[in-house]
DNA sequence: ACAATCGTGGAGTTAATGACTCCACGATTG
DNA sequence: CAATCGTGGAGTCATTAACTCCACGATTGT
């Protein structure tokens, strides 16, 4: 029971964009660089995050990957869906066609609230969450913000 | 993130030995071919179960093997911790000497938040969860001893 | 226009290891 | 003593995760 290095590539890469200042772009090598990850496979790796719609990228000179949305619209389970596809803890765990002991199965109820767990953990985990924490002057910063916003918001 | 098949035909022979009738032991065959499960592939997995004291096996002509605990004391930790270990979901979950990004690594706490979900789940589920539903009747039966020893503990 | 620099796409290769086999052996029982 | 169990460990096989390669189209600076 492992989880794939190219889930775990994604998300390290995702948190490194996310961590780039506003609207600025990465490019593969800087990504692949700084995570230590071998850049050809980096890059199917990014593809798929492409297709799946979490990050944005910009082809030609200085093209690169952004996110598509803020990190805190970022889950892991979409992550996981894009990388991984549907999660199958076992091999009979839909297709119980395939299973000839389908009619009298009785732990495939046990998998199901085990893929139901992770993927609780998965969906409400984001990006932002990932985040390396901000330093206390960082928090106050953010929490000046919040009243601000509170103010307009009440005005 | 699968099981994998050693664990899913250690669980599988240890429910058919569960439903074995009091104190009966089944030999490797017997087991084998009723879950489907390479014969030589199953000695295997039968002798981990031995070593981790989950089962005993008895030699020689009518031997075989059956539960060393009853089904409730029986737990899913028990037969992965048997079979697979330790739990491991990324390479550098507890060998941290090996990350070079563990000293900024935000993402080690989110695997072992899933780590912990996971093994409460299999903590907590025994054998005996994962037998048969009784019939009505049976269950009638079932409530019927239940209340013989309540009243026996009364008294 | 053109060359340099990006990501794209898919087919191909490599390597790790999960899944499975084989066989000589000791224990047990009729 | 022969038949029948599980044991032990060194294998083999097969799957697939992990990784590579290269030709291609898009973009941009000069």
């Amino acid at each position: 029971m492992q989880l794939s290095k190219g889930f775990d590539y994604a998300v390290r890469s995702l948190v490194f964009l996310a961590l780039l200042p506003d609207g600025a772009s990465a490019e593969l090598r800087t990504i692949a660089e700084s995570q230590n990850i071998p850049l050809s496979y980096l890059a199917k790796v990014m593809r798929n995050l492409v297709r799946g719609g979490v990050v944005s990228s910009t082809l030609g000179r200085d093209g690169g990957y952004c996110l598509r949305r803020s990190p805190e619209e970022i889950t892991l389970m979409q992550v996981y869906a894009v990388i991984e596809g549907e999660m199958r803890l076992v091999e009979c765990m839909e297709d119980q066609k395939n299973c000839m002991f389908s009619q009298g199965c009785t732990q495939v109820s046990v998998w199901h609230r085990l893929k139901n767990a992770v993927e609780e953990i998965f969906r409400e985990t984001t990006l932002k969450d990932l985040l390396p924490q901000p330093t206390g002057e960082q928090r106050l910063t953010q929490l000046k913000e919040k009243e601000r916003k509170y103010a307009r918001a009440g005005a």
